[in-house]
DNA sequence: GTCTATAGGTGGATAGAC
DNA sequence: GTCTATCCACCTATAGAC
């Protein structure tokens, strides 16, 4: 995953990469901004046409539906997302500078100035096709599987001090992060996203 | 503030009260409703006009345009989302007591099965017409305003116990709840979002 | 794989009768 | 204040030529 990703993230879709082609990868990664900066009913074939030069016909035959490009949008963020998370396993680290690095991926994403996919997608969400909604709720607890096993070996481990539920402290940390993102919008900087991420890990902190 | 007020929140926009009639009031409802679960860009003076069962014509003459409307409600929201906090500091209590009198509010926009206004517009914020982004905007200000008066408060008052700036703990909680609120319209249920509050105010609370 | 052309629907908004 | 009728722009989607 290169390190622009979060923001200008290929998105693939339900499709392994290497059977996609450059157009339809182009239309993805188009769609994708223009999904996280309006959300999903404020954005069009013809917006995706006129910015790629190809009319909407073409659009409709590399993806035949909106709802069958959104779900490809929302299954490649979520594949990219979940490779990011292992990515951070794999560079190794205690629980608290893996929570550091989770919330960078996100700091990425607004940085780009957009929002979590998902983020926006939540808020849409009574509006979405159902194929879409399943994948959302589904990055959300993939999101949650891996946090609970950070937090779970944190507090062996010694490295991180919390009570009650790691799973509740893995919705804790989704929620706060995606309110930030939310947020900052219209604080318009990335200060208040800083200063959830500080209080959410200071609060997590082994004391002295 | 009627006890469903955040839920069903009456909301008059720019004009007194007193000054709108009961046909402008229903249509505000119905659109307060629709915008919270919908969003901005997902309904139309249609929705309104079937519910209601009043023509789009008719619509036109409460509300000229869909901005108008749209600026009415928000800044109806802001209004009575102050009184509610007003109502907070009448009665009384301590800096603790008042946060958990805040995230209340939120929580009964939660249990309406519905997003507070200013988060789902936030999300929807690059669309929105510039008198709605300001009201927006607005909105988060003045509940950061009070949460630093909170904040102040507690602390010197020896109840409240947090580092750095009380403008930024004002950004985290606002931040925090609203994130809350969105990620539970996923998880589909309370759990979640009362992990937040609990952990937001476990974290302030001063250690015996 | 891309195009032109078009279908059928819905969006916000207006004119003018009652 | 509400209605019928209408406008035009935009939406998603399809047929069929190249």
């Amino acid at each position: 995953m290169s390190s622009a990703s979060l923001g200008s993230m290929v998105n693939r879709g339900d499709m392994p990469a290497a059977r996609r082609n450059a157009t339809a990868t182009r239309i993805l990664d188009v769609a994708l901004r223009l999904v996280q900066v309006r959300g999903y009913n404020a954005f069009s074939y013809a917006d995706i046409s006129a910015e790629l030069r190809i009319t909407k016909a073409s659009l409709h035959h590399h993806f035949r539906t909106k709802a069958e490009l959104g779900t490809a949008l929302v299954s490649g963020y979520r594949r990219d997302f979940l490779a990011a998370l292992d990515e951070i396993d794999r560079r190794g680290g205690d629980a608290p500078a893996k929570l550091a690095a989770y919330a960078a991926l996100y700091l990425q994403v607004l940085r780009a100035d957009r929002m979590c996919l998902c983020g926006i997608l939540a808020a849409d969400f009574e509006t979405l096709p159902k194929a879409m909604r399943r994948e959302v709720t589904e990055f959300f607890r993939a999101n949650e599987v891996w946090l609970t096993g950070i937090f779970e070996h944190g507090r062996l481990a010694g490295t991180l001090r919390f009570d009650g539920d790691p799973g509740l402290m893995a919705c804790v940390v989704v929620s706060s992060l995606e309110g930030a993102l939310l947020v900052a919008r219209s604080y318009g900087g990335v200060r208040s996203f800083e200063a959830v991420v500080k209080k959410l890990l200071d609060g997590l902190r082994v004391r002295s």
